[in-house]
DNA sequence: GTGCTTGTTGGCCA
DNA sequence: GTGGCCAACAAGCA
């Protein structure tokens, strides 16, 4: 589930809930996955007793920083969300990590373990989270740097590059299938087949889904939605995109679905008109 | 039982 | 070396 704004709701909900409070306890689950190169002797050494001093999100990765140069990153993979419980509650079975504090257990749970959890220590922050393309909000984000892009990656479906991380930060599945539904592109076109001005709207709207999704699932400010996609209007393509049958929320017409840059792409052929067949190869000359 | 799933990575091939 | 594609990772749900 966890893109963007999804990451950005729950880093706020741990961080609301622990920031300035100190780590009494670390309750790892036994055979979880997610530590990956790090062992859990180490982080539950190196977290119990440390305050949570500050917190960021970026792309679809969170950083924690603690009291004595302590980091702890986050990636939530595909089914991953951090909760926020009552001190003392237990754990449940995909409970991986839970941190508690005097009030509440900060936990992280991941039923098909594809998230990861790094410890990190020093003064500077990782080189894995400084290395995280500059956001799609950010003025480095460019019209000119998305065009570069898709020229690059050219002969790609333009749905599978709208989730290269490289160059669009945070974009899952839902998002690129938002993006595109609003820009009326195809998501089968190929990147390097778009005019200047579809490369243009794809900068605008990339940004426009950003901020919307954002201020809707994350809230604004300091402000935390009760829970994810409880505010997110019934205008999006995001309502519909699942349901066998569902329609484009502006033309009516029925949905379309398949899988196209290996993920599952929903797209409203009245608003999104397909691209022109790549020509045949030329016959080699006779001679 | 089958067929799906909102992410990432590494290997293979052109 | 670069780019594109695909399987694998794992568990739950319909």
């Amino acid at each position: 589930m966890p893109e963007l704004a999804e990451v950005e709701f729950f880093r706020k909900r741990w961080d609301h809930a622990a920031r300035g409070r100190r780590v009494t306890a670390v309750r790892l689950h036994p055979h979880a996955k997610i530590f990956r190169g790090t062992s859990p002797s180490t982080l539950r050494h190196a977290l119990t007793g440390a305050v949570l001093e500050s917190s960021d999100a970026a792309a679809k990765q969170m950083l924690f920083r603690f009291s004595d140069e302590i980091w702890l990153g986050v990636h939530l993979g595909m089914s991953g969300e951090l909760r926020v419980e009552p001190a003392g509650c237990p754990a449940g079975r995909h409970d991986h990590l839970v941190l508690d504090t005097a009030k509440h257990a900060l936990v992280f749970n991941d039923p098909r373990m594809f998230g990861r959890v790094l410890l990190h220590r020093g003064a500077e922050p990782p080189v894995w989270w400084t290395k995280i393309a500059p956001p799609i909000l950010s003025a480095a984000f460019t019209p000119a740097a998305v065009r570069e892009f898709l020229h690059r990656r050219g002969r790609a479906p333009i749905k599978a590059v709208l989730l290269m991380q490289e160059r669009f930060p945070g974009i899952g599945n839902w998002m690129a299938d938002e993006i595109l539904w609003r820009a009326g592109i195809h998501p089968r076109t190929a990147a390097g087949s778009l005019t200047e001005a579809q490369s243009k709207t794809l900068w605008r709207e990339a940004r426009h889904v950003c901020r919307m999704a954002l201020d809707t699932i994350a809230g604004r400010g300091r402000s935390l939605p009760r829970d994810l996609n409880v505010n997110i209007p019934d205008t999006w393509l995001f309502h519909h995109r699942w349901q066998p049958g569902g329609r484009c929320p502006r033309t009516g017409v029925l949905l379309e679905r398949a899988e196209i840059g290996g993920r599952t792409t929903c797209w409203s052929p009245a608003r999104q008109p397909a691209p022109p067949r790549a020509p045949r190869p030329r016959p080699a000359a006779r001679s």
